[in-house]
DNA sequence: CTCGTACTTAACTTGACAGTTAATTAACCA
DNA sequence: TGGTTAATTAACTGTCAAGTTAAGTACGAG
């Protein structure tokens, strides 16, 4: 099924990468918590600003924050939509990955009661 | 408050890091549909089984999959689990942030009522 | 014990990214 | 006009991850 995979991988690689990175959690993290500037994003994390900054760009790059502005200031804000996708993803596998288990648990059940002709072999592919 | 982050912080890493390639993700996909060996792993993704060998390998480090041995076949199996944390982390986020605009909601409310001796000063840092 | 199959390890190339310092833009203040 | 603060861009470095080929390991079949 790799061809249905095609349609938004960009997406969420660009949520999963940007999660990846500690520093960019962190500043998801912070920013959960309240609007803030570079500045006020960077005092925390022994890095320098431009270091910081580029993390932004990641981070507003696949729409995880957006930027404003206000004087010489840029406040961040984030758009919890776009991790929206990463959940998803993830809770898509699980529910896969659980309904194969329910599936497994209904054929013991079925050896259980009687155990015919058929053979547990690996699973068809 | 970066100290509250600490705890974890690896697993987190290796859980997005893991996610965060496509190949893995695709990995992760198929194996949410059953187990299966490195090779039938291998074929859909125009890659030499080293490569695929490796990705098992970032896989298996941060515990989203298991291996076990049969003949010379190395089976790999998905543990959904290990998906939990980063699910978690991303859905403390939104809370967060949803909490953050039902205090702002809250607030508003409470100006249109009685816009008294209040200002609505620069939210605290 | 030799051969084929399934997979891993080793060694290497390539490319991307995190982080740095130094210079630049942009807005406010005097 | 010049100076300060906020943030970005530019240029560079070190590191690490992804992918390759080639060789090695482990197991079963004959």
């Amino acid at each position: 099924m790799t061809t249905a995979g095609t349609t938004g991988e960009d997406r969420l690689d660009a949520a999963f990468i940007a999660l990846a990175d500690p520093t960019r959690r962190a500043i998801v993290a912070r920013l959960a918590r309240g609007d803030a500037t570079v500045s006020e994003l960077a005092a925390p994390f022994a890095m320098t600003l431009p270091g910081i900054s580029k993390h932004l760009k990641v981070l507003e790059r696949c729409g995880v924050i957006s930027r404003t502005r206000h004087a010489q200031f840029r406040p961040c804000h984030l758009e919890a939509g776009a991790l929206d996708a990463a959940v998803g993803w993830i809770e898509e596998s699980r529910r896969a990955w659980s309904e194969r288990f329910d599936k497994l648990d209904a054929h013991l059940r079925d050896l259980q009661r009687g155990p015919a002709a058929d053979q547990a072999g690996t699973a068809g592919g």
